[in-house]
DNA sequence: GCGGACTGCTTACCT
DNA sequence: ACAGGTAAGCAGTCCGCG
């Protein structure tokens, strides 16, 4: 059906459509624009109208590569061309001669026969070529188009009155050079998100042999079920009739939402037909797993090329016409998980996802899903493509709007958000800005070569340079306590001192002293750095409008969609400092990112002995934080107005704790708020990997802790706490805890084989699991507890009371109790040999 | 042969 | 493949020790 529609969608029809994304079609040797119907309930293609061709840059004139020849050898090479560029490096203009190619892959993407590989240096030959038709066109993926003239033009509509009067409040107070910048990309990201059609796939496979996991690579076990829901409620699954399971049962054969197929083949045409009816496909490691699967399957079971909808890429799968989305690969982005969902979910497998962000599991089934007769087959499948599905429906659509967002940040298309990470989100943008200024994209190297030295050295061993300041925090309770912390400190950094790669250590000698903290670099002062221009305009539109605008907007739905925003530039801003550091980042600058930490530290220590040349008594600081105890009003004002008065960065007041408790530890301590809320930092009762039984002790003494208002009604408390330990002690010594409970939860980072080292506990404990049947594989948590013997751990499932070693628990909760207690004057530690703890009762 | 000091590895956390 | 700083537990090594 959607087929037919794509055709005879051209140019010129002004026809409006929402830009998705943009695939290369090797046949017509073209770029091909995918739109979202207008409705949101379709794709419709657009081949590329202006006849754009592959290219790269390089310094040897036109004349020369004709003359040496060594690029005839590639028959891709269509000619050269004079062009000139900005060098932002060496701030002048070059000339450089463009290679232009008849199709990407005689650019670049192969070991040899390419330009690429043939070459001695060449520019811009590395971004793929789907984005560079993007930035060479000025397109803007997941904004509204219409298709007139002789290209899909952008179709902005007017923002509200109240978003507009807010803008101009903030365009009032930031630098005029930004301020055109901002006011286009906030009433960009104000534009209106479609509502997607899309569809959630999910597949079974039923495996020969019981313990084998199906390979996508050699698909030789059958697809038995197939589930696709749909965010417009339908449903639809595809059950294999299996000899062995005998009939199906009559009330799934009368059930319009199953249909059963006694031909593989069949059912899987039927899939690939449903699936050309959405624009957006979704699926839990369908990339890996499910699109992959049913495309090999489909082959070998002789089921042409041309039936089969999906485009094969090295560690991905895309549809020919839609979009596909694999969440699998969305959650799994660190940026995602700690800035968007803030940490919400330790795990990306589905079950641990849905559990924490929509409250449902996956099916738990006992066996194998070999055995699952028909009905809890489908169920099962069913669910699983149930719960990929709301996973882009819940709160709004949060996920979508968040993707949208995004992809309008960063100017890319809709599978690098789903599929790439944050690095490669920036350098999209960047590049696209670039791209816009007419400034050469320059090589890692370029940048490496002239400003590659690193001045400080990092505390850390293997690290690279100097960090952040944390400071030793004064141990004891500590009563009203304010913490302030700084803004976006770093990303305000960047903005305020001009720091970019072409920027720190300039070529002009006028700037030289224009000096960097303590360290021998220097910032320009003639010319604006195009990334610290980049990132202070994100996070003037953050702090200045969105942040604002999420607190203060009239209706629910509306501060849903600020804060959406809001965390998606939140998500920029985190990473834009990080990547400056980061060696494989195109704009990899060392002597930025040192420059960087160096103010902060800076900043942090020249606010911290302003408050105490003030007087105020500052008991903790980490980074960009003061912990003050009982500052007075006029101490914080001051505090403030010195932080933007000198360094033009905002000092907020962040919360007050009715009291906090430090140890010695840095980076440890917990707070209550005059709310009654508990804060918890760093404390071992707080690890996802302490067993359950552990944490609920702490959480149970906290709770009394946090009821405490005064330095007298401690001592009440002290004694509720001690009774609480001497129960739990008495627990554990006579093995009533179940072994659920004692168990540790610790993810295994690489496969097994991959550990050379000695092998963590947790590591043996997998070992065993795996002889026991159950393959953990890198990025599994593996439960175990510890028991007497040898090796010291099993896996929890095979574990009994008998075996524990509760010397060993004893200790735990020792250290965990110790590191809250110690500063309170409750001494429970051992000093002696044996644990203490009893005499502590 | 054993224990303490030390190092390196690994994980989880903080900013 | 965003960064560095901190804590903690475990495994292994080295050194001293009649």
């Amino acid at each position: 059906m959607m087929a037919a529609e794509n055709k005879g969608r051209t140019l010129g029809d002004h026809r409006r459509g929402f830009l998705l994304s943009v695939s290369y079609n090797g046949q017509l040797r073209k770029a091909t624009m995918k739109f979202l119907s207008e409705d949101g309930r379709s794709v419709f293609l657009v081949d590329d109208p202006v006849d754009h061709k592959p290219y790269c840059l390089c310094k040897i004139p036109p004349e020369e590569l004709e003359k040496e020849g060594e690029l005839s050898s590639i028959p891709g090479v269509l000619g050269f061309e004079r062009v000139t560029r900005f060098d932002a490096l060496t701030q002048q203009e070059v000339t450089m001669t463009k290679i232009v190619a008849a199709d990407p892959l005689s650019i670049s993407g192969k070991p040899s026969g390419t330009v690429r590989s043939v070459m001695k240096e060449v520019w811009e030959a590395d971004i793929p070529y789907v984005l560079n038709y993007v930035y060479d066109l000025n397109l803007r993926p997941g904004h509204h188009y219409v298709m007139g003239g002789d290209r899909p033009e952008i179709s902005i509509t007017d923002i509200g009155r109240a978003v507009k009067s807010k803008l101009e409040q903030i365009l009032g107070s930031v630098p005029p050079e930004d301020r055109e910048m901002i006011e286009k990309s906030a009433i960009l990201l104000e534009q209106q998100i479609p509502n997607f059609l899309r569809v959630a796939l999910d597949i079974e496979v039923r495996t020969s042999e019981r313990n084998r996991l199906p390979d996508p690579n050699e698909p030789k076990d059958k697809v038995v079920a197939i589930s696709l829901l749909d965010s417009d409620g339908s449903e639809r699954s595809f059950l294999l009739v299996m000899p062995e399971q005998g009939h199906p049962p009559k009330d799934m054969l009368s059930n319009e939402k199953v249909k059963f197929f006694d031909n593989e083949s069949e059912m899987i045409l039927a899939t690939f037909e449903a699936l050309e009816n959405y624009p957006i496909v979704v699926t839990y490691n369908g990339d890996n797993f499910d699109l992959p699967y049913l495309r090999n399957r489909a082959r070998s079971l002789g089921i042409p090329d041309d039936r089969i909808p999906l485009k094969m890429g090295r560690d991905s799968a895309d549809m020919r016409t839609g979009v596909h989305i694999d969440l699998y690969r969305f959650f799994l982005n660190r940026s995602i998980q700690i800035y968007a969902f803030n940490n919400a979910y330790k795990e990306a497998t589905l079950d641990a996802i849905s559990s924490a962000l929509i409250g449902k599991g996956k099916i738990q089934i006992s066996g194998s899903i070999n055995e699952l007769g028909y009905e809890e087959l489908w169920k099962y499948c069913r669910n699983d493509a149930a719960l990929t599905l709301e996973l882009t429906s819940f709160d709004e659509s949060l996920v979508m709007n968040l993707v949208v967002l995004l992809m309008r940040i960063s100017r890319a298309p809709m599978e690098e958000i789903a599929r790439r990470a944050v690095s490669s989100w920036i350098r999209s943008l960047f590049i696209a800005l670039h791209r816009e200024r007419g400034i050469l994209v320059p090589n890692r190297e370029d940048i490496l070569k002239l400003k590659g030295e690193l001045v400080t050295t990092a505390i850390i061993k293997g690290k690279k340079y100097k960090g952040a300041i944390v400071l030793q925090p004064k141990p004891g309770v500590h009563f009203n306590v304010t913490v302030m912390d700084f803004a976006s400190l770093y990303p305000s950094v960047i903005a305020r001192y001009n720091l970019s790669y072409e920027t720190v250590r300039c070529p002009h000698d006028e700037c030289k002293d224009n000096r960097i903290a303590e360290l021998p670099h220097w910032a320009c002062r003639k010319v604006r750095g195009i990334t610290s221009s980049v990132i202070g305009t994100l996070r003037d539109l953050r702090v200045g409008f969105y942040v604002p605008l999420s607190r203060e907007a009239s209706s629910k739905l509306a501060m849903k969609k600020y804060e959406v925003a809001q965390r998606a530039l939140k998500v920029f801003l985190n990473a834009s400092y990080g990547v400056m550091g980061a060696e494989n980042f195109q704009f990899y600058t060392p002597p930025v990112a040192e420059s960087v930490t160096a103010l902060g530290r800076l900043i942090l220590t020249d606010v911290i002995s302003e408050a105490q040349r003030l007087g105020a008594n500052v008991i903790y600081g980490d980074t960009d934080s003061v912990f003050l105890e009982r500052p007075s009003e006029e101490e914080i004002a001051t505090l403030s107005r010195r932080a933007s008065g000198k360094f033009d960065v905002k000092l907020n007041f962040e919360k007050e704790y009715r009291y906090v408790v430090f140890s010695t530890r840095k980076k440890n301590y917990f707070g209550v708020t005059e709310e009654g809320i508990v804060d918890v930092k760093g404390l071992i009762g707080k690890k996802s990997s302490t067993p359950a039984f552990v944490k609920e002790v702490f959480s149970e003494t906290l709770s009394i802790l946090s009821e405490v208002k005064d330095a007298k009604q401690f001592e009440e408390a002290k004694a509720k706490v001690a009774q609480i330990l001497r129960d739990s002690v008495e627990r554990l010594k006579s093995r009533q805890v179940p072994v659920e409970s004692l168990s540790f939860n610790v993810m295994m980072s690489k496969n097994i084989e991959d550990y050379k080292n000695a092998l963590p506990q947790h590591i043996k404990a997998a070992i065993m699991s795996s002889r026991e049947g159950s393959a953990p594989s890198a990025g599994s948590v593996i439960s175990f507890v510890k028991v007497r013997g040898k090796l010291g751990v099993k896996p929890t499932h095979i574990a009994s009371p008998e075996e524990i070693d509760v010397d060993k628990y004893l200790q735990v909760f020792e250290t965990t109790c110790d590191q809250f207690l110690e500063p309170l004057g409750i001494d429970i530690s051992s000093k002696g040999k044996s644990s203490k703890l009893v005499d502590f009762m």
